[in-house]
DNA sequence: CACGAACCGTACCGTACGGTACTTGAGGAG
DNA sequence: CTCCTCAAGTACCGTACGGTACGGTTCGTG
């Protein structure tokens, strides 16, 4: 198929600034907040420029989430040789990571605003949301999996169903209800740390799993 | 400590059925389409009934929560002598009805409704939503996880703990993605089935866990 | 029949938003 | 200095919503 990143749109720094004090607007007072005339006022720019920029309000938005993706890049860990330990920290890291993330201002705000423009629009925000968003940590998970795998640390037939059992077992429903309004947790180690004990007797292979 | 249940409305028949309406309007068009005036018109009611019997427009949307969460009622199975495969069969029947009740229409529109609101309001209507929606299920769950650790095929410390373990295990990212518009699964059952392998591969006591 | 309550249908009001057009001013090139 | 471009700021328009008020109708009750 064709190329599969031809959406890098590259902002301009006083449109990256924009941008920013959008999402600004968006995490302190929701969707409702986000006008286009309280963020020309905010961000000292005019409407006429918004709609330059954005094209419309979905434009807005749209760009948003791609801002935010570029912005939270997650960093793929360089896998030496892996210890059982080593599979365990950085199984641990990812999972406070992937709670992290989840929990943040920024990230509850636009799962929110694209959940809540869901029902119509045919979900745009939404695919874009989980593309842009998820990419890049599925792909950090996986890769785990596999190298987890490859040391004979793991067993599993399908790396993807292996990570989204750690993905249940991290998280829950506390998506969920973060995005419901509930507070998160007080300790996301602790929490990461017990999905890991559980994935690793499910998957795990070694002195961890045997002396069950 | 008082009593805890002095809100169940009983809203009149005609009442039902201008919720039944407004549900319908908000699962085929979102928060935009549930507009009063287009539900004064679609209910054949006028607007000046909807304010006297709701006040305003949240508590209009308050009562179709509570009324949604009256109408689906969890019937509590009748936990006779509990066997192991009778254990796992309450779990996947359990899994099953969670998963099926995430991905209904009317569940992720109202979930929509609450989360999109959750940033301002106080998040009233996301505690109602989990309150409301969420109790009976959590109810029948910790009771099938007592009900396993009495008869001796469960072993777990935190009973809550244990049903985090396994909606975590069913449900994965599943609602959110679905909140954000995705597909639900083709087998639900099948979801189901592993997850509750999975489960008592953790907390199972007996001749399934023995001789993994 | 007469009365009153409930309620439907509609018209109405104020407001606030998305989007467009126009004026002003700053800076860069010739 | 002059012209041109870009964008800030403002004014404006159409629309659509939440909420209120009012006339007409049905229905139960004495």
């Amino acid at each position: 198929m064709s190329a599969e990143l031809p959406e890098i749109p590259e902002f301009s720094p006083r449109q990256n600034a924009v941008l920013e004090q959008a999402l600004k607007l968006l995490v302190d007072g929701g969707e409702k907040a986000l006008t286009t005339s309280g963020l020309a006022r905010a961000a000292n720019c005019s409407k006429e420029s918004l709609y330059k920029w954005f094209g419309d309000r979905d434009g807005l938005l749209a760009a948003m989430i791609a801002f935010q993706a570029a912005k939270v890049r997650t960093f793929e860990r360089g896998a030496g040789r892996l210890t059982a330990d080593l599979l365990r920290e950085h199984l641990e890291i990812f999972g406070r990571d992937l709670l992290e993330v989840l929990s943040g201002d920024v990230s509850l705000a636009l799962n929110r605003l694209a959940i809540g423009q869901a029902s119509r629009e045919g979900s745009k925000l939404g695919r874009l949301l989980i593309e842009h968003g998820r990419r890049q940590i599925d792909r950090r998970a996986i890769g785990l999996m596999e190298a987890g795998r490859r040391a004979g640390l793991l067993r599993f037939a399908d790396a993807d169903g292996a990570y989204h059992t750690l993905y249940g077992l991290v998280v829950s429903d506390l998506h969920v209800r973060m995005l419901l309004g509930e507070p998160g947790l007080k300790d996301n180690a602790r929490q990461a740390a017990k999905a890991v004990d559980a994935f690793l007797q499910l998957y795990g292979v070694g002195p961890d799993t045997e002396n069950a």
